[in-house]
DNA sequence: CCACGTTTGAAACAATTGTTTATAACCAGG
DNA sequence: CCTGGTTATAAACAATTGTTTCAAACGTGG
């Protein structure tokens, strides 16, 4: 099949350069010569440029959500309306999060692209992540709120997005980090070793002791 | 003083801009025109693009580094060889941190670069910041290694990357973040806000229990 | 085999980019 | 005053960008 050859070889192309030069830097000239495709194609297929890197996008997160929700219906199927614990929600989403570049590319490619979803400017895409794909945060974070009943609203809302900066950034800078961390310590690590390390350190940060209240001078 | 006039317009408009869209998104002419100084001013006065980029780094990074090692003196000289508490070493930091840019700019900015140098390729400007300030970030993680002797050097490397991304993702995505705080929690939230719940979080982050070690079929 | 919609191809387009050039304005020191 | 180096200005330059065009090739259903 031609236009599907076509087709998949722009996004196989396009997502690793994305992943390595952001979006801006990366021309459709440079994607469609190591494609070995037409520049023209990209419009044809995608009609923008805008449109492929969402189209990018989407090939990652729709399989990602789908298993991830599946994940979260038979969590919530084993517990029976009793709240699930923090350990299981964060396990679930990690192994979600591990699987679904399995059977695309790797997982880093995943990572890097989505902090640049976030650090980018390119408003388009964080309104298109959040349109197509929020349901499915807006249901992890209400299971998580269910797991940590002690937390206030607020405080649980930023623990969760300091968590979420220490994933993304991490993983989406893993390269220059691993080249560090190899010279130094020689010691190869992968995803997996990361995650692993992830583990008691999200779930020791989400039950961190309240902050003390501010104090008068910070008013 | 025409010259420095011209300098710190550029500067000013510059470092406002790259926040807000990032380095290849931003155009010297909109710098320019928005500075409403001529097109050719950047070349004359900088050199390149890439030598701007720099300088506003440096106008940020100067003044924080020079503070940020006399705090360490201080601590180090109240503390006599015995090693710093981890607590000390980190409100050291955040202290340095939200004093600089009060003499200039936002914090906003500043940080969102922080995050902007990260996570754009910009090849140039890691190794730029490397190079210049990296010996401050070596000082302060040796303080910490003795402040946290219990962990082995290879976690508390990841442990710290994995703090700095929960800093930098956090604050540099402030804007965002913060409009949907305030409309879920209707809650004012101001970076020391940030900072105070912060606190215990990476405290506790970083004295979590070990990881477990990789079980056999990670391998 | 032919006709027709789909896909490719090379070229051109218009807009934007960073940088350079040459000229003018400025502004001190003699 | 005017002269010499510094700064400002407008214009042009060359390169690169995303997108469009239109003709050629393709491939499938009649």
């Amino acid at each position: 099949m031609a236009q599907n050859d076509t087709v998949t070889r722009i996004l196989d192309t396009a997502e690793v350069l994305f992943a390595e030069r952001g979006f801006a830097e990366t021309s459709l000239r440079t994607i469609t010569s190591k494609a070995k495709v037409n520049l023209a194609a990209v419009n044809y297929h995608f009609g923008s440029k805008k449109s492929l890197i969402q189209a990018v996008f989407a090939r990652y997160l729709d399989p990602f959500t789908e298993r991830f929700h599946g994940a979260l219906d038979d969590l919530e199927r084993r517990y029976q309306g009793q709240a699930i614990p923090l350990e299981e929600l964060l396990e679930t989403m990690a192994r979600s999060v591990l699987e679904v570049p399995a059977e695309r590319n790797s997982l880093k490619v995943f990572m890097r692209l989505l902090g640049l979803a976030y650090s980018q400017a390119q408003g388009h895409l964080r309104r298109y992540i959040q349109q197509d794909y929020g349901s499915v945060f807006t249901r992890f974070t209400e299971l998580i709120r269910q797991a940590t009943p002690e937390l206030p609203d607020a405080e649980r809302f930023w623990r969760l997005h300091f968590m979420l900066g220490t994933v993304i950034f991490t993983l989406s800078g893993l390269d220059a980090l691993r080249d560090i961390a190899e010279k130094d310590y020689d010691e190869h690590v992968t995803v997996r070793d990361l995650v692993r390390r992830l583990r008691p350190v999200v779930v020791s940060a989400m039950q961190a002791p309240l902050p003390a209240p501010p104090t008068a001078r910070e008013a």
